[in-house]
DNA sequence: ACCAACCCCTGGCGGC
DNA sequence: TGCCGCCAGGGGTTGG
């Protein structure tokens, strides 16, 4: 399931491959994730249109473009992945698998033949043509552009993430400090930090020793920026090894699954023993998500 | 302002 | 062997 680290393998995939390619033709198999958009609009606002840029905010991608007279426009399309969202380059004449042409939601076609495929089994993933406005701080948006534009939804939604150089850690601590629920809720918050999904809060906490029930109140701010800064370099890790496929919904643009699983201690590990210290690691239900984690190494303090 | 609950959806799995 | 029901997950919305 894709978190900052795959959608980040992912935007170097389309950056790589796409900037400076035209979209001819635009088709749409799954209303479902043009959330309620004007087919014909979408269509019509992508067509002939150049990228020029991809660009990420946590777990939102948009792609920014040119119409026809080369002049920049101002939307972009917003892409989110969800569960189960992939985005699949294609080579001219090349066909998807059987499995993923069944769950094909929105194929773009470019000028070279060559076709962007998103295809997605969950259908909780979305393409939104979306406005473009100033950031309130003047500074980039996100990770792939100098650009201080950004999605309007991103900019109303989505806080900075973790890596990005102008997050504001200590306004985020003194914030976090005051709140009565779970530190893992914080670390999930993308309002707050974006980019932290259940994985990676989940390794954070297990990094840090701290149980994921910890009131984020019971904390230092000290305790809670360092907390943020484990979380960005376990995300920096995990882009290195080409994200995590857990249940192999995750590939990037050329269909490939990223290797990190391999260096999880704790996600999806319920009921198998610490790596540290061979303790059964337990499970417990925490902001409506499964917190693993383990009793001996992240002990609740208070 | 903050927070919990619920909904969206499909495929994989355990139980019978 | 098949069928049923449960679970996984992020974000948007709603209601408290």
């Amino acid at each position: 399931m894709p978190e900052l680290p795959e959608v980040e393998v992912v935007r170097r995939g389309l950056e790589k491959q796409l900037l400076g390619a035209k979209i001819k033709e635009v088709e749409v198999f799954f209303p479902g994730s043009l959330r309620g958009q004007d087919i014909k609009r979408f269509c019509a606002a992508l067509e002939g249109w150049t990228i020029t840029a991809a660009v990420r905010r946590g777990k939102f991608l948009w792609l920014l473009g040119e119409d026809r007279e080369g002049q920049q426009t101002l939307y972009s399309l917003v892409i989110h992945l969800g569960m189960s969202g992939q985005l699949l380059i294609n080579q001219p004449q090349i066909e998807l698998s059987h499995k993923n042409q069944g769950h094909l939601r929105v194929r773009l076609t470019m000028e070279d033949d060559r076709t962007v495929n998103f295809v997605d089994q969950r259908t909780f993933g979305r393409m939104v043509v979306e406005p473009l406005v100033e950031t309130r701080d003047k500074k980039p948006g996100g990770l792939g552009a100098g650009s201080h534009l950004v999605p309007r939804n991103v900019e109303l939604n989505v806080a900075r993430d973790a890596l990005d150089p102008n997050v504001d850690l200590e306004k985020i601590s003194s914030t976090v400090r005051k709140r009565k629920s779970s530190i893992k809720h914080s670390l999930l918050d993308q309002k707050l930090v974006s980019g932290i999904g259940n994985i990676y809060a989940d390794e954070t906490l297990f990094a840090s020793g701290i149980n994921p029930g910890q009131r984020a109140d019971s904390l230092s701010e000290a305790q809670i920026q360092e907390l943020f800064k484990t979380a960005g370099a376990i995300m920096k890790t995990a882009i290195k090894h080409g994200g995590t496929s857990f249940d192999e919904l995750y590939v990037d643009t050329s269909g490939n699954p990223g290797y990190f699983e391999q260096e999880l201690k704790v996600y999806g590990r319920g009921g198998e023993s610490c790596k540290t210290c061979g303790t059964t690691l337990e499970k417990l239900q925490q902001s409506g998500r499964t917190a693993t984690y383990c009793p001996q190494c992240q002990p609740l303090q208070d």
